[in-house]
DNA sequence: AATATTATTGCAACAAAGTTGCATTTTTGC
DNA sequence: GCAAAAATGCAACTTTGTTGCAATAATATT
């Protein structure tokens, strides 16, 4: 899904330091279909002995660098994933994440525009920047 | 716009025991537009000493009752906020929200739930069971 | 290829938000 | 009014994430 392009590159893409830490986390972004949380990521990583706070310092980079965003859970966490292709090439902000009330897991879908432009600010007074569109319920894997 | 009811009355409709801390702080979330930390209330309260302890389970159990909602900002944090009066009406499960990146206000707005249903979800296997729709932007105040 | 500059890392200590256990008090159905 | 059940207050605790700072690593330049 991420196609031919190595960690190395995208870091280079982004304005990145190309650091192990930072591959190593794209890495692992690169081959989730869900967003992960900080401990999943962790988790994945060490052995290869990592600190936590260069985690969290990674993550954030990926965010501000606008490679990565990250979605606020129900149990005070954030989970990051990696922008879709799409949203890569042309900046979209747009986001839907689907909620699994079953295993828990968020995965990102995209996201049609117009859908999004659709909603009612019938309040007027409402400048929108951005979107995001949350769904709940049951993932496939969970049926 | 929470008409006539009183916060007793509601909190028996919601089959809620009706205790001080219970009223104050449903007096409170019924005369905010928007959606409130527990910080927020804590200061609107207190004077009338109210544990933090009591006002995180009171929350907790207008959630439970299904009474209010509640939604996670962009600092981990909850915010929460009555539903809105046709919601509790007729059990819709939709929620909009919108974010302003002026003020940090979060506003529960109405949303009609044709729009939500019309978001694609292309990938089949995913049922849904509630929304919540997040806008970023500027709020009314803010411009 | 070595170097200077600048950003990143690791560690320890810290902060904020929310939770748990338990004894005491309050509600409410009878 | 009384008993049973639920809510409250307090203190200690957990979890998630942050800050300061010295040591280390990445990159542009020579």
């Amino acid at each position: 899904m991420y196609s031919k392009k190595s960690p190395k590159e995208i870091l280079h893409q982004y304005g990145l330091k190309v650091t192990n830490a930072r591959v190593k986390v794209l890495h692992v972004l690169m081959q989730s279909q869900v967003a992960l949380s900080h401990g999943d990521i962790f988790s994945r990583i060490n052995g290869n002995g990592l600190d936590k706070v260069t985690l969290y310092r990674t993550l954030s980079s990926f965010v501000n660098a606008g490679l990565a965003h990250k979605v606020a859970t129900e149990d005070r966490t954030w989970l990051h994933a990696l922008h879709m292709p799409e949203e890569r090439d042309e900046g979209v902000e747009d986001h839907a994440h689907f909620v699994c009330d079953t295993c828990e897991r968020i995965y990102c879908l995209p996201l049609v525009t117009e859908a999004a432009a659709a909603v009612p600010i019938k309040e007027s007074g409402f400048q929108v920047k951005s979107h995001e569109y949350r769904l709940h319920g049951t993932c496939p894997e969970c049926h």
